[in-house]
DNA sequence: GTAGGTCCTATAGCGACTGGAGGTTCACGA
DNA sequence: TCGTGAACCTCCAGTCGCTATAGGACCTAC
């Protein structure tokens, strides 16, 4: 149901409720859970989360601000930042190994191996512009 | 030693050698690894391929074409645009998470959590440009 | 009543390391 | 030659965020 719903996969659901992040559900007589709507959205508000990247440890945090209406908003915004700043780090790292990956690239003028540009490039840390 | 020289932390090197990344070297009367410098030049390799993302499958496969010198250098190739070709596709995602971070804390105007931006789009999914 | 699909628990595995415990060996200085 | 301290040894557990499997129990519809 839940699962279904939500796109997520039982396992998971399962994974969140042990690590503490979903609340256990009501349960049937023979022992099957039943989910109600707070769950649901709980339960979307942690996948939403997840596909903008953030971290369980974080989506915790943001679920424990959300929980305090009155509480000032400040420390979202922290949190959002936080994961802005993660994401454009990842950003300039990637973009910086697209360029040397391009590079090893296009000196590869085909032939053996033994004479392969990419190889070189690899064996020779110093051919490389930046420092990774 | 190995480890100083190359940066690499030596249950990292414990760990590729378990794996068959690296070989089984030399050891003294006492048990102690002793490397030359073969074992230097595949580590470096190795540090190196990890650097730009390569995954450690992906270097085993290169390792192995770097070991047949007369063999055709497109194999070397095809790996290297592979992974040329993920690193954009993860680019391209972040990119798009970047946005939507960013489209976020525009909007948050400071207050209580009950009325902040942020948390109301990580409640509603709708409210998102792209599908992530 | 029974067939099927979904659910249950428990456990192990992924990738690529990292860290710790508890003990051994090596290199260097006196 | 001995002592000391650093670096090594093996083995095992943990990280993150799931995912998969095995071997059952249950629930719903016909």
């Amino acid at each position: 149901m839940l699962s279904r719903r939500t796109g997520t996969k039982v396992p998971t659901i399962r994974y969140y409720e042990q690590i503490g992040l979903m609340p256990e559900p009501e349960r049937t007589e023979g022992g099957q859970r039943r989910y109600g709507e707070a769950a649901l959205d709980r339960l979307s508000f942690v996948r939403h989360a997840r596909q903008l990247g953030f971290s369980l440890d974080a989506i915790r945090e943001l679920l424990h601000l959300a929980d305090r209406p009155d509480h000032d908003c400040r420390d979202v915004d922290t949190i959002a930042h936080r994961q802005l700043r993660q994401v454009e780090q990842r950003l300039a790292r990637l973009e910086a190994l697209r360029g040397e990956l391009q590079r090893m690239l296009r000196q590869c003028k085909g032939g053996k191996t033994s004479d392969c540009r990419v190889l070189e490039v690899l064996r020779d840390h110093a051919e490389c512009l930046d420092d990774h």
